[in-house]
DNA sequence: GCTGTTAAATGTACGTTGTACGCCTACGAG
DNA sequence: CTCGTAGGCGTACAACGTACATTTAACAGC
């Protein structure tokens, strides 16, 4: 009966990832998503109750592609690591979001779907009771970590010049590994990383 | 010859601390920074140039007391466990500044500091060229992701609840673990995720 | 003890943020 | 055509970081 809604809760959460994208996180602000949706600041508040559920509607729509499937190869530690590729791939475009997922990490419905799937792969592979959940902990603090780490600057970028620059007297090994992480690409960088945990976790179930 | 200064930049940061021990994060503004000091909020800046500056020392002053001397025990992971159980020690009673520390990592002298003996016992162990870069970084993404966590809200917190509460159709595993959380201790799973990391490099060396 | 210099401390003010509140208006059922 | 409902808008407010101009307190030299 009444006037429809010019809008889908998915062109919200677009506009708002392409001003994170463009101005980073502290660019979004209900005047600017409204700016971008051509809306009046108030009518934002149509679609969402406050700053709190745009921002998880953003984490929705980065991961809206996310397959949680779980993969069905013969290696668990594999089917792990796919897992944990295909979450960083989805934030590849997005960086800047990672953040706000960290912080919603327990509304955001894909990723308690992610979640549920790495806990059947872990359960698959023979973790139960308190060594399950050390071993999810794990995998999500490093994951958490690492694309966290990815969003606050490349390891090639300005902060590991600093870095580099330190004096040689008081920082000699920081100085000489920042001058090497330029050479470590940021896919070598996660994939290595993640191949510590797996190797870790292999050994926690033989 | 003119007025002299009556704060040394360490009450400024015990007392930044104490907000954010007391009302969080969002609480430490510089005009109640300035009111927990019996300053006028302007007077604040002629110790700090900005917000900014403001939580630097609040990093340094949390880590004043980190011991960054290399262990010399025998075993290389050894020493990388109570390097960084001294990390999160030193953080345990100021959890709620986890963030800011990530932010300021590459700026914070203290960090900086445990980065150089992080690298004297990976160097130690035989790491160098990129394996070291990726050993590194692989450890403090999984520090970060740990002490992140942490601060957002213990394992056995609200958050887990919520996920223990979930439908038992869609999220057996997870709902089945979130239960299972409440009884892992907050040291067991940060021990626990470190364990594994570190089996992980151990195995990269081997 | 008085004075002059200098930096410490303050007060006022501006632009920006999230959002409460009230009004106007376009739509579709009757 | 009419009217109820909900979409959309404008105004307004408190709190934020901080620029700027002003006031105040402490010491050196007399």
């Amino acid at each position: 009966m009444p006037r429809p809604r010019s809008l889908q809760p998915d062109r919200l959460a677009a506009a708002a990832v392409a001003i994170i994208d463009r101005d980073g996180l502290a660019g979004l602000t209900m005047r600017a998503a409204a700016q971008e949706l051509g809306l009046s600041t108030m009518a934002l508040y149509r679609y969402v109750a406050d700053r709190d559920e745009l921002e998880l509607l953003v984490c929705e729509w980065v991961l809206r592609d996310l397959d949680a499937t779980v993969p069905d190869g013969p290696i668990w530690t594999e089917n792990l690591k796919i897992l944990s590729q295909r979450v960083r791939a989805s934030l590849a475009a997005h960086q800047r979001v990672v953040p706000l997922l960290i912080a919603n990490r327990q509304r955001c419905h894909a990723v308690l779907r992610w979640t549920e799937s790495a806990l059947a792969v872990l359960t698959a592979a023979g973790f139960d009771d308190a060594d399950r959940v050390v071993a999810l902990r794990g995998l999500v603090a490093y994951l958490n970590g690492a694309l966290l780490q990815e969003s606050l600057g490349a390891l090639a970028g300005p902060g590991t010049l600093v870095m580099a620059a330190l004096p040689a007297a008081d920082f000699p090994l920081l100085r000489d590994t920042a001058r090497r992480a330029g050479t470590v690409s940021a896919d070598d960088e996660f994939d290595g990383g993640l191949s510590i945990v797996l190797r870790g976790l292999a050994a926690m179930v033989s």
